[in-house]
DNA sequence: CGCGTTCTTGACCCATATCAAAAAGCGTGG
DNA sequence: CCACGCTTTTTGATATGGGTCAAGAACGCG
């Protein structure tokens, strides 16, 4: 437990940074404006933006592709909370040093921007504050639906409730409900629901013989039946 | 997710408020001076301080006993999310509903005073919301050290590291560190850790048969060889 | 002392992990 | 375009940790 704060990251599962920048447009141009002028930087799978332990100088915001954040256990055991998408913001540690590892998981491009910065536009716009706030507080919900997740459920209802937060979140943005991209591998996926590689593939197997899901590629899911899934997702399903 | 702010308690696992009430002197002389004058409540065991739901009208802190922090699934099954104990602030939702129960797990005492004032106060004293925020990320990093914990972890390392933290939560407040107690059930300790009573029963009694610990009363328990119970706590152990 | 609750212990079973190997992608270079 | 090798995914066979069901034992508590 860390005495400074350390507020890591703005993102996890299904919760976005988006609420703030939506909602206070004055810091949203500020902090578009900071950003237009910030560098940018081009990453390859499996290249790190941060890793645990680094200075946390800058907040990146990714603007193509698709990130990882995880901690590793004592044991090399590998621990995901959660996966950030363009439009996200990562790496928002106030000070001290970043607490997980970030790592690109497919080619994505992120902008970069000095704590210090969002410290001063903090500043002109008081309301960023409580929306950073709010957006920690936002991070702490999802960390608990996860907790909740892992804790007591079965493989296919794990599965099945990643699916339906990856479908909520194309909804978000405007895409299609039905269809959700896989830009992670399974391990990442095994590695954020706390199963493994095979389960996952053995569940999603399943799930497609049981006419729930097709799989036209291993990074595609078409969800034929939302309705179960959901159901399975709550615990309702062959429990 | 919430839109609005839910820092809905500020203690779980092993964290506590007590760092905001002992760096910010002003602070904790107002809260303390609000305390003093506010209502107290003696709970039972089981009673509930609030529930799911509740408009999240006050903060309570705890005076004497335990409370547990939990959230139920909809198919019943229940997430202990932490504990509270004397000393800690439980209920620090700045506005809406309260996203979890707090039950008394013991015979408890507890005081409230309505959030307002401890906006008032925050107003007064500005660093105290820092001292909140802190509180929130202290709280998201205990969610995360739960998560890991509870993620790929055997019984063995789940039920060490609780018994660890509760040993590191004695020294901290200047208790025995090799004698912890176990004011909850041990329904509690499982749904906090996610296992069966049977399975944290039987670690229970497998650790005291490997001399790593005594069990007294089934209450309490003496730490027999600490080193080894945090080497299996870390994955080190017989894995 | 007796009754209800909690804890412990035992026997069995099942879901998921583990180990192993085949199949499917996928980029590279000819 | 195909062939090759590497990585990822899928599938199969087996093992096992912890869940489930059941029955005592211990512990309050009135």
């Amino acid at each position: 437990m860390e005495a400074v704060l350390t507020l890591s990251h703005a993102q996890t599962y299904t919760a976005s940074l988006r609420p703030l920048v939506k909602q206070t447009p004055p810091a949203r141009n500020r902090l578009d404006d900071c950003l237009a002028h910030a560098s940018q930087r081009r990453l390859q799978a499996k290249e790190f933006v941060f890793v645990e332990g680094d200075p946390a100088k800058h907040i990146y915001r990714i603007e193509a592709g698709a990130v990882s954040l995880f901690k590793i256990l004592s044991d090399g055991r590998r621990q995901i909370l959660g996966f950030a998408y363009a439009g996200d913001f990562i790496g928002l540690g106030l000070q001290g040093e970043h607490i997980m590892n970030a790592q690109a998981i497919t080619g994505t491009k992120v902008r970069s921007m000095p704590v210090a910065a969002l410290y001063q536009i903090a500043t002109l716009d008081p309301t960023l504050s409580f929306k950073l706030y709010q957006t920690i507080a936002q991070e702490l919900a999802a960390t608990r639906d996860l907790l909740m997740t892992t804790g007591h459920r079965s493989a296919s209802e794990r599965v099945a409730s990643f699916l339906m937060a990856l479908s909520r979140r194309n909804e978000r943005i405007g895409e299609a409900a039905n269809i959700v991209d896989l830009p992670m591998t399974r391990t990442d996926i095994a590695d954020f629901l706390g199963l493994t590689i095979e389960t996952v593939s053995r569940t999603l197997s399943k799930m497609k013989n049981q006419r729930l899901i097709d799989l036209p590629q291993s990074a595609r899911v078409h969800l034929m039946d939302m309705n179960e899934l959901q159901r399975i997702a709550e615990g309702e399903g062959s429990r």
